[in-house]
DNA sequence: ACATTATATCGCAATATTACGATTAAAAAA
DNA sequence: TTTTTTAATCGTAATATTGCGATATAATGT
């Protein structure tokens, strides 16, 4: 009998890692795109808060804006008030928190001593 | 004429974000996936500096571990020295420095001011 | 009721990423 | 010279991501 692990290609082995090691990552792509990183400095800067504005400001079509949006909320790493028929959006201060700690460990936890030289 | 925009599907439209915006989403990158967060680790706690160690340890295949350190390479993160038929691999220390002042400038730069509440 | 405004979602096209077996390459050991 | 060891690369399969036009939605104004 098999049972076999059956690896599904193009899919990340989330299975392997621990809960930290994903989470990190999946806070990273919160600022693995350009354009998500735009976003939050404009939303930090408070210029731009409602959807619309985003759109203005970034050279991207509104579809696409609200799918970066999107995934920022749900990272958790912005909300969304409702405002009909505005949203305004801005950043959420506990996983904000929750990220400047998390990069901050890792990033720490470096002291300058490599093992090859 | 027409010399119009065309939008290539499915790439990322570089040229509309700044260079800081784009570097920091690649150095965001290197840790938007578990198994490279799970390899910085690693190489910091210096348990395993030797590729073959890092597959050892990680639940992967040496085809798609060599395939993450060739991308935190390409990125600058780390650096490898050829020490045949081994290969030793190590953080490369400008550029975590680099991505330590990335991360914490815009990670800092939100002082806890929400635009709607 | 109907138009307007602002945003979300759908569907599609195309590239990017993830994973791995198989193969290649390069140096050391036999 | 042949084998062994270690890591890189190739090729392939499959999902993920990016981008946008078109459409849907939802509340307001007319």
């Amino acid at each position: 009998m098999f049972f076999d692990y059956v690896c599904i290609m193009g899919v990340t082995k989330t299975e392997i890692f621990t809960e930290q090691q994903n989470r990190i990552a999946d806070l990273a792509k919160a600022f693995a795109h350009p354009a998500r990183v735009a976003i939050l400095q404009l939303l930090i800067a408070r210029k731009a808060c409602v959807c619309g504005d985003l759109v203005d400001e970034l050279e991207l079509a509104q579809a696409t804006v609200s799918q970066h949006l999107k995934e920022l909320k749900r990272i958790g790493l912005i909300q969304g008030e409702i405002n009909p028929p505005r949203v305004c959006y801005c950043i959420n201060p506990p996983v904000w928190e929750e990220a400047r700690q998390a990069f901050g460990s890792i990033l720490e936890s470096f002291k300058g001593v490599t093992c090859c030289n």
